[in-house]
DNA sequence: AAGTCGGGGCA
DNA sequence: TGCCCAGACTT
């Protein structure tokens, strides 16, 4: 029996996208930051990022001398910060093992870090024109539908079965096409919701639409609910628009990020004061909650805003950043914090 | 096999 | 609101 490979390709080259920023010059190093930042991030929102990031930082020696900071700076409102420092610290790798060239090797490019099968894949496929499969979400929803899997894809031997299928069906002749075809069937036609299979140029062998299940596969892994939290963050602040961050650790929530410091609450705000800062607040005023939804749980953040004298010692720089409103230090911050700073920044417009 | 990691778009 | 998106890594 034939693939799937010629009907697809025979609809992509008159329907296929090829106008997004990564695939005008698919070279192996835009691929695979395009590709970094499309995990877990759709395409809408990455394509306000890419061309800015790559104009920052348009070959993978600039991202390997770049500062960390510098690279979260770019990265800030992506989420996901972990991807941004596994990307440049792969980029430092390349340079000293490889030459400072992406090797075009699955087990090489698997390697390193923040890439795995179905990225590097993507970056044999898309850049090197090499015959190799990928997985990501769109290829999994095609994929489930086409052969009527029930069971979520997160169960490990469906998995095992998606990447047999999405090995089995990419072709030897026209890889690159063939996986942009696939990927864009999976974001155009056969989509989570409302699936166009009227217009889908493989239904007449789809076993989810003969069926009349399309739309209620893949089928959602059982989750738990979000557990609350909560925390008391402050607005260090004095003269005129400066505002006190910190360092947040390498790892873990926000990882890297410059963020605000935090207090158990707000009655333990005079006594940070005079611990970190050596001084007491000359005004506290507590700020609306800001609510925040990640993955695994909702933070609710109650701002307050803390108004200090001018220091009279230097803080450690290493962790410790007094933030210029009014011109700004490019460091990566949460989306919150972002926010945050800016309402800041409304009520307290820069001197004349 | 389950948990961790952000932010936004959309019904 | 709930769900999930061009996933990878750790435990």
């Amino acid at each position: 029996m034939t693939g799937i490979a010629p009907a697809l390709l025979a609809w992509w080259d008159v329907h296929g996208r090829r106008d997004l920023p990564w695939q005008r010059d698919p070279t192996p190093y835009r691929v695979w930051v395009s590709e970094v930042m499309l995990q877990q991030t759709q395409v809408v929102t990455v394509e306000r990022y890419y061309d800015r990031f790559m104009a920052a930082f348009p070959d993978l020696q600039s991202l390997a001398a770049a500062s960390e900071d510098a690279v979260l700076h770019a990265w800030s409102g992506l989420g996901y910060y972990g991807r941004a420092r596994q990307l440049q610290h792969a980029a430092r790798r390349v340079c000293e093992a490889h030459g400072g060239v992406l090797p075009m090797d699955l087990d090489a490019l698997m390697a390193l870090p923040g890439i795995g099968r179905s990225t590097a894949g993507a970056i044999l496929a898309l850049a090197g024109g090499q015959r190799q499969p990928i997985l990501d979400g769109n290829v999994k929803r095609v994929l489930t539908r086409l052969h009527r899997i029930e069971e979520p894809p997160a169960v490990p031997a469906v998995q095992a079965r998606l990447w047999q299928l999405a090995d089995q069906y990419t072709p030897a002749d026209r890889p690159a096409a063939y996986t942009q075809a696939i990927m864009d069937l999976g974001a155009t036609l056969c989509t989570r919701r409302r699936p166009a299979c009227e217009r889908c140029p493989l239904a007449s062998r789809c076993l989810a639409r003969r069926d009349g299940i399309a739309e209620r596969l893949p089928a959602a892994q059982p989750r738990r609910a979000r557990p609350q939290r909560s925390s008391v963050v402050m607005l260090v602040c004095f003269g005129a628009g400066r505002v006190l961050l910190e360092k947040r650790p390498a790892t873990g929530l926000w990882g890297g990020l410059w963020g605000l410091p935090e207090v158990e609450g707000l009655d333990a705000v005079g006594d940070w004061c005079q611990r970190e800062i050596g001084q007491p607040p000359l005004r506290i005023a507590q700020r609306p909650v800001l609510r925040h939804g990640f993955t695994h749980f909702d933070l609710d953040m109650t701002p307050v805003e803390v108004d200090v004298p001018e220091p009279r010692r230097a803080l450690d720089g290493g962790r410790w950043l007094w933030y210029n409103l009014h011109d700004p230090a490019r460091v990566g911050l949460a989306a919150p914090v972002t926010r945050l700073l800016n309402s800041l920044l409304q009520e307290r417009p820069a001197p004349p």
